[in-house]
DNA sequence: CTGTTAGCGCATTCAA
DNA sequence: TTGAATGCGCTAACAG
């Protein structure tokens, strides 16, 4: 394998590109046999060594002729770390997602590394398939949102020994750092707003068929409990976080004789289905209907009447996402191979849970008898 | 292919993962020493050549038994390629690089590739970031969305030899091959939906910075032109493509004396904007003012009344990008280092440009007296 | 069909 | 400070 087309480079003149002819990628070769350097000096060079200013000067020179760019994937043979985080995430189509991407490659970037994303498509195969993708590039970190409800699939990720973070779902058996919102504490407060503006028809729009959803759920009932107030079993809708979901369980919700007076709704997708509902009858919200959701920004100015919703501290998520990582792969440069010590990083996998806060709209009526519940 | 999950005692040493402890990866070597056979053999296997079942066998159960997982940073370092398609967008928060994201991965996974993906945030800078750094990890290839308005940050990739399609957004200088729809023409049907619908004070907003918004507004005055329908400068609303652009040029336009009947809304974030401020105001929609926007999906749900919109064929558009892309790739496997083919392929560039189509909602009224301007 | 051998581009010992 | 040598894990000739 010789290297058939190649430019030999005029003493003066720039190595510019030439039309229809390809170079191929300069080495650390070429500029040692354009400098005279050993390949160890300019190794050093390009790792923060310590050289003489004239020999650097030549170097850069060099480089800049050449347009030579490291060649990664020899560097990671080598070193056998890529400083690429590998991002796996249930869904890339969906606003939650894409928010959290940004801050994430933002946090990423800054610290030097880059960021490999996969989407899962909502498939748990595919969800394993990503991470087995990413270790064989050998990313040196991870971190997922999942969709799995068990972390069987990141048992690759624990064999070769890259620190995982998880993101937004954190999994039943604890073996992960973890970044999430209080789901349970935030949708307590959402529908205790509802509750203080005097509305005792509620109902719940939720899913009992994804963990983030069943923590909400959960929030909600405690609350109804710690208020005494009933939840019918006609105003629990119970399904997946999906527009579907939401449109069919509001439908049927104004479509009772004794309809609730305010909803809560539990994730963006079933927002959009409720909402879309609401427009399509001849209630009104909030006039005949309040609501309040979660998750989501975009809509909140859109929407007419202005939703009240729960909102993540997305960039916040992110950012201490981001952070853990960083702090593990840290961990492992210090403690290279202490047995002790791993075997005590196990068992100290932290889940940060950060507050979500409600940003209020006019999507919430005030109901003036207090306790009561007749309309008008 | 079901393989039940068996225990056979490894001869040599167990190179199962154990709590706490990291074993390092397994590589072929040993495979090799499990199995008595070369890395030849093993290497084909990998790579789906022919051999022995028995042999077969034997390397699949070593493979199973040490969880070998092929280290693609060695393989590529060989290969010089990495099956990895470079993916830049010029904003990842944002609903429709997202989408198209998905669409893409898609296309590339069915190929046998797999995505990096890159963010630009809006920025130059960081946009020629990220082609060198996906041209250090030796991506076979390159999907962009750019953010900048020439080619110049390409030429890395150029000279490096490796596809690139341009995606949503063509660039001046025509040297890549790129996947669009017909802004111009899209638009033109747009107004001229208004038009047909009776609208004569027509108002766009829009943006003359962008390559996108200055192709939509060409159909937008084309239009108008083949109308004979004027347009006031104070109807013609233009900045970027955002969501204060979008509020503040509608809440002049509503503020005028005689406020347009119709609106044509440049992208997503400027309608975005404009609903905002159109239900801030005292003015409902389509009653006082009607309203088309170009761009998206979601919003047609959740907005009252659904917004007519020009919808882009996302999917189509990703298709199309993927396909011209591997195109690309087999061409230059069969073409190796034909200098005069190079210099001919580079002269044919293909720009694809995809039809978008209209979808209409509840948001343009229509006006009775043909050709008249007054209201009511 | 299988084994031997020689690099891919780089970082990293060790000498000098 | 610099240089020569070695190997990371894998593929691709070629020979058997």
């Amino acid at each position: 394998m010789y290297r058939a087309k190649r430019f030999t480079v005029p003493t003066f003149r720039e190595n510019d590109y030439i039309f229809g002819e390809v170079a191929l990628a300069a080495t650390i070769k070429d500029i040692k046999d354009r400098t005279g350097l050993s390949l160890a000096t300019i190794s050093k060079y390009l790792n923060g060594g310590n050289l003489l200013p004239e020999n650097r000067e030549k170097i850069e020179r060099a480089i800049k002729e050449l347009h030579y760019e490291v060649n990664e994937m020899a560097r990671g043979l080598v070193t056998s770390q890529s400083r690429v985080i590998g991002i796996v995430v249930f869904n890339i189509a969906n606003v939650f997602t894409c928010t959290v991407l940004r801050y994430l490659g933002q946090r990423i970037r800054e610290a030097g590394y880059a960021a490999m994303i996969c989407d899962s498509q909502d498939d748990e195969r595919m969800e394993a398939d990503n991470i087995r993708f990413l270790l064989g590039k050998k990313v040196d970190g991870l971190i997922v949102i999942p969709v799995a409800q068990t972390s069987e699939f990141l048992d690759p990720a624990v064999r070769a020994g890259i620190p995982v973070v998880l993101l937004d779902r954190s999994l039943p058996d604890r073996r992960f750092d973890s970044v999430k919102i209080n789901n349970a504490e935030a949708s307590y407060q959402a529908v205790d707003l509802l509750y203080s503006y005097g509305h005792r028809r509620i109902a719940v729009i939720g899913s009992d068929s994804e963990i983030t959803g069943r923590e909400r759920l959960e929030g909600c009932l405690r609350l109804l409990r710690d208020r005494r107030t009933e939840l019918p079993d006609r105003y629990l809708k119970l399904g997946r976080h999906s527009m579907e979901h939401g449109y069919e369980s509001m439908k049927e919700l104004l479509a009772l004789a004794d309809p609730p007076t305010a909803v809560f709704l539990g994730n963006f997708e079933i927002i959009l289905g409720a909402v879309m509902a609401v427009n399509e009858s001849d209630r009104s919200c909030p006039g005949d209907i309040s609501l309040i959701g979660f998750d989501d920004l975009i809509i909140s100015n859109l929407s007419n009447p202005r939703l009240t919703l729960v909102v993540q501290p997305l960039e916040g998520i992110a950012s201490a996402a981001a952070e853990l990582l960083f702090r593990r792969l840290e961990q492992e440069k210090t403690l290279p191979a202490d047995k002790d010590a791993d075997q005590d990083r196990e068992r100290q996998c932290v889940e940060l849970v950060l507050p979500a806060r409600i940003t209020e709209g006019d999507s919430v009526a005030r109901r003036i008898e207090e306790g009561g519940d007749r309309n008008d």
